[in-house]
RNA sequence: GCUCCUAUCGUCUAGCUCGGCCAAGGACAUGGGGCUUUCAACCCUAAAACCCGGGUUCAAAUCCCGGUGGGAGCACCA
């Protein structure tokens, strides 16, 4: 009898939706609420089309009136659905107050949106298991890294709100690198190989084996110990791990574990000459400083075999791996190699020119880090490819700023208007229109005022139109630079245009970044175009990176008070 | 060439582990409307998707097999 009346309830709710209740949809919801019933399909089928066909000879109105009896139920079932539709962030296993997880940059480059997926990911994880989240600087190349992209990384994540529970760097950790090195080398894990690198990639690809795989343990240990003293320059010998030079997965075909590089070291300077490479380094730091759930992007996937063989052939402990998809942004560039030469070419300015998608553009073009952790989070942690649209991180960032960007009349290519008819008035404009009313920019007007060529092109003699907050003018002459115009009184349609009034205006420019390639992937020459006019007058009581709305134009950020530039936000 | 990963509205995703609450939910973008002395914000609303082909099952976005598309790896970069 209970499945009955649940059957009736559902044949109402489907008939009601869909105008006639369909046997199927019923009976699916009818076993997901009351399981128990699945033991006898056979005479549920036939109890549900019972009650579908009772359903569907009833008339409307009362087929209305039975489903309004359930409304309440059918709002809370509805409501429960919505609610659960963020990408969730879940790690199989994981303990409460257990978890370590790391963002483990290289700092050869700026900070940007890309780094942000990484480490957010890696921050929510641990926050999300009240965990350990860590800084792990991972430098192991001489030749790429600086204390300067150290520095931008601290200024960077600490804009973006992330904070570290502990800091390290593999650079620190050579020493322990090398005996751990010794140890693989001494039990045959791994041999010192003199090959040249056209040999080894051609023996990789065609997963044969060189001769120095079969070197004694002994001997190749000497060789590593030579290494280390500079008995051999760049290139001459390396180290690999002995694993399968015939494996599937090409990179366990005796990978390179350790190379010489001569170069100056950021932070420690000229002490080692032998540096370990990525995929010795990074299973050894991470076993080391206690990491359990390392994520990293998708790149890295076929690595993972690596990473384990590793950790165990050295009888360490093997955190668990995790991969994402890289982020890309449509019509932009993270590229370190790309970005620095458009940067040479001219192209753009630097590492915060605002087009870019390094954190020092965005900080600098007025994205809030909300806003960009807010993305990040709708993205979610899924390995599938994907390609975000700038208008989505804009939208989010939106929400932020619109509350507190302060409202002003921006005109672009202005034109001056002279009203006839109109003498002083004093008016009193809102910073804030939907705020409380308490701030305001006040202006004593003439007859004198400058309007956007833009509108100025859409409005002809004899029409009126209405200067937002003041009064309506209708219009007499129009010229190229020139309009006169007559007070009129207001008409109900009139469009509505903003102002500034002579003489309380300052000259400004606005620039507006779009998207940095062409669709065909190529710098976009229009990428970045600029607008001059006319501000009115209280923007000289706005500090740099203060954020505003210029209405009926769009948000933008205070960039230079002495030029009085502007970088436009979004609308 | 070999190997790995991946596939849901235009875009980003939820759902997939464990088949039925999915005639598929949300967000962004788009169209319409409301509010408004901004083309913004806010509110309402519309259109919009399970890559293809087989199979299993009373029931498949979900499981199995086979295709196809997309991304990545095969560095002495990370």
């Amino acid at each position: 009898m209970e499945i009955e009346k649940l059957a009736r309830k559902y044949a109402v709710k489907n008939a009601y939706e869909y105008g006639k209740a369909n046997v199927g949809s019923v009976l699916s919801k009818v076993i997901s609420k009351a399981p128990e019933a699945k033991a006898d399909m056979r005479a549920l089928s036939a109890l549900i089309g019972k009650v579908v066909d009772e359903v569907n000879s009833l008339d409307r109105s009362s087929l209305e009136e039975e489903y309004n009896g359930y409304a309440d139920e059918f709002g809370a079932e509805e409501s429960a659905k919505r609610a659960a539709s963020k990408p969730k962030f879940e790690l199989p296993g994981a303990v409460m107050g257990k978890v370590v997880t790391r963002f483990s940059p290289e700092p050869s480059g700026f900070m940007h949106i890309g780094h942000t997926k990484a480490a957010l990911i890696a921050e929510t994880f641990a926050r999300q298991y009240n965990g350990m989240f860590c800084l792990h600087f991972d430098d192991t190349n001489p030749e790429n890294e600086r204390q300067e992209f150290v520095d931008q990384f601290h200024k960077d994540l600490e804009w973006l709100g992330m904070g570290f529970d502990k800091e390290y760097y593999s650079s620190d950790h050579i020493e322990h690198i090398y005996s751990l090195a010794k140890r693989l080398i001494d039990k045959g894990s791994a041999y010192v190989c003199t090959c040249d690198r056209e040999t080894i990639k051609k023996n990789r690809f065609d997963g044969r084996e060189c001769e120095h795989r079969a070197r004694q343990p002994a001997e190749s240990l000497e060789m590593f110990e030579g290494m280390l003293n500079g008995d051999y320059e760049e290139e001459q010998a390396i180290v690999r791990f002995k694993y399968d030079m015939s494996h599937q997965n090409t990179t366990l075909r005796d990978p390179t574990m350790l190379r010489i590089k001569r170069a100056t070291h950021y932070r420690q300077g000229d002490k080692y000459i032998v540096w370990p490479s990525y995929y010795f380094n990074t299973p050894i730091i991470d076993s080391v400083m206690g990491i359990t759930d390392a994520m990293r992007s998708k790149e890295y996937e076929q690595s993972e075999a690596l990473y384990r063989e590793i950790l165990s052939a050295l009888g360490l402990r093997v955190p668990n791996i995790y991969a994402f998809s890289r982020l890309n942004i449509k019509g932009n560039i993270t590229s370190k190699r790309k970005l620095r030469a458009l940067i040479k070419a001219g192209d753009i300015s630097g590492y915060d020119d605002p087009r870019l998608m390094t954190i020092a553009a965005l900080r600098r073009r007025g994205v809030q880090p909300k806003a960009i952790r807010e993305l990040m989070l709708n993205i979610g942690f899924s390995k599938a490819e994907s390609v975000i649209d700038q208008a989505a991180l804009f939208a989010e960032n939106r929400k932020i700023i619109d509350p507190i960007a302060k409202h002003l009349f921006f005109v672009s290519n202005p034109i001056k208007v002279v009203v006839e008819g109109t003498t002083q008035k004093d008016v009193r404009l809102k910073l804030h229109p939907h705020g409380r009313a308490n701030e305001f920019r006040e202006y004593r007007t003439n007859n004198t005022f400058y309007i956007s060529g833009s509108d100025a092109e859409t409005i002809n003699p004899g029409e009126s139109v209405r200067l937002k907050d003041l009064f309506d003018v209708q219009i007499e002459t129009s010229t190229a630079n020139h309009i006169r115009a007559r007070a009129a009184s207001d008409e109900v349609n009139a469009s509505i245009i903003h102002w500034v009034a002579d003489p309380y205006f300052v000259e400004c420019s606005v620039s507006l970044p779009g998207d940095l390639l062409t669709d065909e992937e190529e710098y976009n020459p229009d990428s970045m175009k600029v607008e001059k006019g006319f501000v009115e007058s209280y923007a000289r009581n706005l500090k740099k990176g203060d954020i505003v709305q210029f209405e009926r134009f769009g948000y933008a950020v205070l960039d230079d008070k002495e030029r009085m530039d502007f970088i436009f936000i979004s609308k």
